[in-house]
DNA sequence: TCATACGCCCTTTTT
DNA sequence: GGGCGTATGA
């Protein structure tokens, strides 16, 4: 159809229609990157008709990876399960559980973590060097990672013992972690050239999204995807690499002109996202780096508001000012999921919860703790992968120690020991465990291997959802969680984990069940989390590491002070221009509205500091700034007045030491006064009630001063303290 | 094997 | 300030 190309300008066309050989999108912040992605793929599927099964769209993140195929979708009416569009990771995972027998490994590997890493480099370590503390494993585990991601090659002789002691109980328990995959793929193709060939043949059209995120390994497998084939698109934005600190090379973008030296370029610098003066700002930032292709964003919408500069003297008002101007605004027409606001580490989101429940602005945190991470969910986790695998020593030991069993660490030493030495499974080595261990703790471990053995058979017999029961159950599992102090939230999760497993069970319904747990599994291994995403009306607040490639008409940028952001005090240059993109980043996200925020005097780590602005506000133009917050009203940063009223502050700062004196009399009386009126809810059965974050809400019980309350999905039923003041009878 | 106390150190994070 | 990990003792 022709018009696919209707809503595209000039530049994004030309990036869609040319099709053959190798070229490069470079496309500032708002350019209309994914636009092109999916119309370049909608294009060369009905344009040039090629097979969709002949293309392969490479993203970072699963929700990329969602949102182009939803959109290839919506262009083409193809349907989703011939299209090659996933993450790195999933596309490794996909071609290994192919062909990762051919490099000795088992079809059925299961995929860790990085917490599941580091606690299996922390127990050879333990092994290796006893007497090592925090601070050496923190870093051989960069160490490991580095040399994993080929970003370093950095070893001395312990961490080169680790890590291949690390590779080989990986290998010997048939695991992979998430560079295995990369890495192992790589080994795949150069070893197996007939293999990569299937592979070249089959994607004649290859697209990498943020390829400026790529690191070494990730070039590596791009080119060998490719082989001799040139129909590479590449979109990036130099301006946009924020990942360094995990192996992000912004050199592939120049490796890249190397490699392909009759690539074409696009350079994609019309913005449809922000106003004029936001994108002058972001400009006269980022143009303090040096080592980038010269862009400069530009945009059809008019220069719109100033930016608005705020220091508060404390913190405290920072936050205040903040929740103040996101009232304000919303009773001009703007809706609390208009704002956001970005910081630089998590740490500074604390300050605004309180704050923002006092004032019923409803508000929600990325970035929490991810569901699967959970220790619960991992438990059950490893119950799984018992009944896929009999090698799997890593799921055994988590299985058998939750809940406890009498089983030590000592006594999984020794069967680990004995596995190795002669090459026993698990299985094996417990049927001979009374050679090497005391009666009593022998049988606990033939009835720990007969339960599995019965999960097994009951895998085969009972619906999904009743196996999942009867583990918990049969196990002791759910009779030991009672005792834990988080029960309800734990139990929530298994249940709510029970649920995910059931929903997503059918659609692996054409293979064997076994096969179709292998995959449910490896699915929840890919994935970091179901996104939480608020189609609510919430204020979001997120590191901007997190609001990459998000957007909104108002963004506070908060903690704009030098060490924090920027981070480092710019002892190195390129770390200081990373930090400096990550500005870019964070002003880029406004649509509307720009705040840059910060205090005069913070607390942070229980220390009261002066602040010193940061560099990146002050490489802003003065012109496109209007100043709130006391600097406004006074030029000295001392009485803290803001528009002759006494400020908000709790702290005074001596102008003579500038040192921090203590709380004044006055705010603490506030404080309690505050509490004083604080009026408990009087809940009963059934009662409606409002919570600030999750919405309306049904009581189902009274516990004690807890009450248990049921909300619409996907928040499901939660336990509060019945005085939680985030609570409200309505 | 578990509870408690103390001391440490404090970025960013997807898969 | 506080989460986490280790040391210590029952």
């Amino acid at each position: 159809m022709s018009n696919l190309l209707e809503n595209l300008n000039e530049k994004q066309r030309e990036a869609v229609l040319m099709t053959e050989g190798p070229v490069m999108a470079i496309a500032g912040a708002g350019s209309g990157k994914t636009s092109v992605l999916t119309t370049r793929i909608a294009y060369l599927i009905k344009k040039k008709n090629v097979d969709i099964s002949n293309i392969l769209a490479i993203t970072f993140t699963n929700k990329a990876a969602r949102e182009m195929k939803e959109r290839v979708v919506n262009l083409t009416d193809h349907k989703l399960s011939e299209m090659w569009i996933s993450t790195f990771h999933a596309f490794c995972a996909k071609i290994l559980r192919f062909h990762i027998e051919l490099l000795g490994y088992k079809r059925g590997f299961q995929i860790i973590d990085d917490d599941d890493v580091k606690k299996i480099i922390k127990d050879i370590l333990k092994e290796e060097k006893p007497e090592a503390d925090q601070k050496e494993l923190k870093k051989i585990r960069t160490s490991i990672s580095k040399m994993k991601n080929k970003s370093d090659i950095y070893s001395d002789d312990l961490v080169s013992n680790i890590f291949d002691e690390y590779q080989k109980y990986l290998f010997n328990n048939n695991l992979v972690d998430f560079d295995d995959l990369l890495l192992l793929t790589i080994d795949l193709f150069k070893q197996f050239p007939d293999i990569q060939k299937i592979y070249n043949d089959k994607f004649q059209y290859v697209l990498v999204d943020e390829f400026q995120d790529t690191n070494n390994v990730q070039y590596e497998l791009v080119s060998l995807i490719l082989g001799k084939n040139r129909n590479i698109f590449i979109v990036g934005d130099e301006d946009q690499s924020i990942y360094a600190f995990r192996g992000a090379n912004i050199k592939n973008i120049t490796k890249f002109r190397e490699d392909y030296p009759d690539y074409h370029i696009v350079l994609l610098e019309e913005n449809y996202r922000s106003t004029n003066n936001i994108l002058k700002a972001a400009n006269q930032i980022i143009q303090n780096n040096n080592n980038r292709i010269e862009k400069k964003l530009f945009s059809s919408k008019g220069s719109g508001e100033s930016i608005v500069k705020y220091k508060g003297a404390t913190e405290r008002d920072e936050v205040e000012y903040i929740s103040k101007k996101i009232l304000k605004l919303t009773r001009q027409g703007y809706k609390f999921s208009d704002f956001a606001i970005l910081y630089r580490m998590n740490n500074l989101s604390r300050m605004f919860e309180d704050n923002f429940l006092s004032k019923h602005i409803p508000y929600g945190i990325v970035g929490n703790t991810s569901f699967y991470k959970r220790r619960e969910i991992k438990d059950f986790i490893a119950y799984l992968r018992m009944i896929l695998s009999s090698s799997d020593f890593f799921s055994f030991e988590r299985a058998i120690s939750n809940p406890r069993r009498g089983i030590g660490k000592k006594t999984l030493n020794k069967i680990k020991d004995y596995m190795y030495l002669y090459d026993l499974n698990i299985f094996e080595a417990i049927d001979k465990s009374s050679e090497f261990l005391g009666k009593s703790v022998s049988n606990k471990l033939m009835l720990f291997k007969e339960s599995i053995i019965d999960y097994r058979k009951q895998f085969d017999i009972l619906p999904l959802n009743d196996f999942v029961d009867y583990i918990l159950s049969d196990s002791g599992y759910l009779k030991a969680l009672k005792k834990d102090e988080k029960f309800e939230d734990r139990y929530s999760n298994l249940l709510e984990f029970k649920s995910i497993l059931h929903e997503n069970q059918s659609i692996y319904t054409q293979s064997s069940k076994q096969d179709m747990l292998l995959y449910l599994l490896e699915d929840i291994s890919l994935k970091s989390d179901e996104n939480n995403e608020d189609y609510d009306n919430r204020v979001t607040l997120m590191t901007v590491h997190s609001a990459k490639g998000l957007e909104f008409r108002v963004v506070f940028v908060i903690g704009l002070e030098n060490g924090i952001f920027p981070m480092i005090r710019a002892n190195e240059a390129n770390m200081l221009e990373e930090e400096r993109r990550l500005m870019y980043v964070a002003v880029t996200r406004a649509k509307e509205l720009l705040f840059l925020t910060n205090a005069n005097v913070r607390n942070l780590y229980g220390e009261n500091k002066h602040t010193v602005e940061s560099l990146f506000v002050k490489e802003i133009d003065d012109e496109l700034l209007s100043i709130e917050g006391y600097e406004a009203y006074t030029s000295r940063p001392s009485g803290f007045r803001t528009n002759g009223k006494k400020a908000s502050s709790t702290f005074k700062v001596s102008q003579r030491t500038n040192r921090v004196l203590p709380k004044n009399v006055a705010s603490i009386r506030q404080r309690k006064a505050n509490l004083d009126n604080y009026q408990e809810n009087d809940l009963n059965k059934a009662d409606k009630i409002f919570h600030n974050k999750y919405g309306e809400g049904t009581i189902i019980s009274l516990v004690g001063e807890n009450c248990k309350i049921a909300f619409s999905h996907p928040h499901g039923v939660k336990i509060f303290k019945k005085d939680h003041n985030a609570i409200k009878k309505i």
